[in-house]
DNA sequence: TACACTACTGCAGAAACGTGCAATAACAGG
DNA sequence: CCTGTTATTGCACGTTTCTGCAGTAGTGTA
């Protein structure tokens, strides 16, 4: 019985009798509980069961809308997502801006992480109620086109904060207008959440490299890192390096996490 | 019988009996009082279920997983919603609390209301992004279990925010515990909102009508009025109205009702 | 008040758990 | 073919959790 097979077994056992019971498993598979922990504890961690004492129950119904939504996010997103979570210490203190690629890594967060999160999106803070984080949400204007809340109260609600890592997103990422996005507003808030921590990283899926937008966020050189899926020796990324921005190549190739 | 699924079986027993016994469900499961009487205990302390002389009682039924509560909107929370939405003159500026009912609210509300809405739940704001109405997000440390935003910086936050109307959600409205909810941090946020309202409506779907909670939020006679979907000829809402709470009701509230 | 019943506390045995270690097997590279 | 590395597994140890019991305190009723 391979090990990843087994793991396959126990979930769909959960699934048929709603429950299972380590030492039963044990025996029937012919080997020893602490397998079965090991595995069950994975499993957990994973998110698709939930480990109680004796044995372990199916994990909630919501967990399949987290299997759903992790499955949507297109591979640049959710490579640059999963590269982006893997810089996440445990028990940091992480602000996460809003958007489709960090709620892509709310989606690769392991539910177990005990750090805080600081959020301007009550997307991104909707999206972790499942999640063991504690999680501060930063008030203000609401701005409809990218759901995040912004504004003078937003940024003074920031101005209070501090943190080890900001997550920014923006619409482009561009060797001479540098990180840009689509409202004056916004690029303040994300400025404002930029100053707040001590490492700012860009999240760059595929599609923002080389584009530009009309309000200029930060200069390249002024961010910690820019976490990006394109090839090392694409020309547009080589400009990049060359005007000054740290490039944090994803693991493109890198084989599933269980 | 696992430990933890042996507390979900007596959770299922008190939503189907409405009421439980320690001792028969000791014989019932083979074992002693006191191991019942310790999950008892700690979904008591959960505030799951309600520990009376010799067994419990269901919590008030509102108190469950935010996850359930969410899958079902029930025609009385559509109701009650319903009646809300029409208090809602155009242009008005509403604060929104957090729950199932007020998401109902924003369901009802037409897309095109032209006015402000505040809330501190990520969850009301998501809800609100496809609508014109303007929306003010209140920000401080999320509580997970009803998803809002909570403690002092929320209150702060809503301390500097004035509005026509609120739309209160609580777990129990009952005759001599009044407007009560089940966690007092979220109490606390309540009560200022309230405050920051010229008028202020409780959403009351009828699981909530005679049901109490452990912490009070307010006197029933310190809100403008209780939309209800009870019978008027009901004993409870009799009591209710009796204890001073300016009911009002929704459409399809029928004089006779089980 | 007296009585029966229920609840809480502390305790001890049993079972389950976590961790570190060692043995084994599969695998990559020289 | 040999060697170093890694993954997997079982075992031993100490720790935690669960459970029932005994004793004591509290509660409801007559």
């Amino acid at each position: 019985m391979l090990p990843a097979s087994r793991k396959e077994l126990l979930l769909q056992r959960l699934r048929q009798d709603g429950r299972l019971v380590a030492k039963e498993m044990a025996d029937e598979l012919g080997l020893s509980e602490d397998s079965i922990r090991r595995d069950l504890r994975e499993l957990d961690e994973a998110g698709l069961a939930v480990r109680v004492y004796g044995g372990a129950l199916p994990a909630s119904p919501a967990v399949a809308d987290y299997a759903t939504r992790t499955a949507v996010a297109p591979d640049s997103k959710r490579r640059v997502a999963a590269a982006a979570v893997a810089l996440i210490e445990p028990g940091a203190t992480v602000i996460l801006d809003g958007g489709t690629t960090t709620l892509a890594m709310v989606a690769a967060l392991p539910r177990t992480f005990r750090g805080t999160i600081i959020t301007h999106s009550p997307t991104v803070a909707a999206a972790l109620l499942e999640h063991e984080a504690e999680v501060l949400l930063i008030g203000g204007q609401l701005f409809k086109h990218s759901a995040v809340a912004c504004g003078a109260a937003a940024v003074e609600a920031a101005n209070r904060i501090s943190a080890d890592l900001f997550f920014l997103g923006v619409t482009g990422v561009h060797a001479t207008t540098g990180l840009t996005t689509g409202d004056a507003d916004e690029a303040a808030m994300k400025r404002t959440l930029a100053s707040r921590a001590a490492e700012t990283y860009v999240l760059a899926s595929e599609e923002k490299i080389g584009a530009a937008s009309r309000y200029s966020v930060l200069p390249l050189d002024e961010v910690t890192g820019i976490i990006t899926d394109s090839a090392k020796n694409d020309p547009t990324t080589r400009e990049l390096a060359a005007a000054g921005a740290r490039l944090v190549h994803t693991a493109q190739a890198r084989s599933s996490k269980s």
